[in-house]
DNA sequence: AGGGTATTTCAGACTATTGA
DNA sequence: TCAATAGTCTGAAATACCCT
């Protein structure tokens, strides 16, 4: 599974702050650092969404200054700053050269939250997929991402936790809960969570950590229902 | 190197769907 | 209703990977 991360790359740090506790409260993991060349270093791969500051000299000059960020595999650039002060000539050159989009420093955060549910859109098969923690809808089920938790029966206070399953188990659990009460096809399992590697993977190979992971639940696990001739759909509740 | 665990594949049984 | 077919489930075994 990717560890979709949010970074404001800025120099401006009260401004990158308030960017930071917004994303924080829709519960994105987010990171931050000054320049493209720290974020090159320190960007591990996994997917990412950087929104990067740039200043009117930066802007007459994308070829040298986005460099840094061209290339990596999973990155989504979104370019911000002052446009009393970078001609729309210079904007689309951003884009044209390795941009995805350009923002004004001084965005609305209500349009700023929904353009990047844009854009997770286009790359997840869902907005709650890059959250740290994701919930059923009825309060039942809930997922810690980051301690690998999953934890059933959070609506009724006798809550039980499930550390046991495995990485790939895990993830399913993860994708199928983030697509409640959709169907989740096999092929989008396998895509989502072995990625580039999904092609040498057999659909046979997803029904055996179905298997598990029902086994796994217990009773709970019954709620994850197969679709026949498509995949998969969990229902809560 | 050896042991333990996770992941993947295979094969056979089972189940659902479809068309006659 | 029934047979053929497609899809799914599951146990067993092989393989990969990690840790000591």
């Amino acid at each position: 599974m990717s560890d979709f991360t949010f970074w404001v790359i800025s120099r401006d740090v009260p401004h990158y702050r308030v960017w930071e506790r917004m994303f924080r409260r829709e519960a994105w993991t987010v990171r931050s650092c000054e320049t493209p060349e720290m974020f090159r270093r320190k960007y591990a791969g996994g997917g990412a969404l950087a929104i990067v500051e740039i200043s009117p000299e930066d802007a007459a000059n994308p070829e040298k200054y986005l460099s840094q960020l061209a290339g990596l595999p999973g990155l989504i650039t979104v370019v911000f700053g002052d446009p009393a002060k970078i001609p729309p000539a210079q904007v689309a050159k951003l884009i044209e050269h390795s941009a995805d989009d350009f923002i004004p420093k001084n965005i609305d955060e209500r349009v700023l939250r929904s353009k990047i549910k844009a854009y997770l859109r286009r790359v997840m098969p869902s907005p709650s997929y890059a959250c740290t923690e994701i919930k059923s809808r009825n309060g039942e089920v809930r997922i810690d991402k980051t301690k690998r938790m999953v934890y059933i029966g959070s609506a009724n206070g006798k809550e039980k936790e499930f550390n046991s399953l495995t990485p790939k188990e895990f993830e399913i659990l993860y994708l199928l809960l983030s697509l409640e009460e959709q169907i989740v096809s096999r092929e989008l399992v396998l895509t989502q969570i072995w990625g580039d590697k999904s092609d040498a993977v057999n659909s046979e190979t997803v029904d055996k950590h179905v298997e598990s992971l029902r086994k796994k639940l217990g009773p709970f696990g019954r709620q994850i229902q197969t679709v026949y001739g498509t995949g998969y759909v969990l229902k809560c509740g």
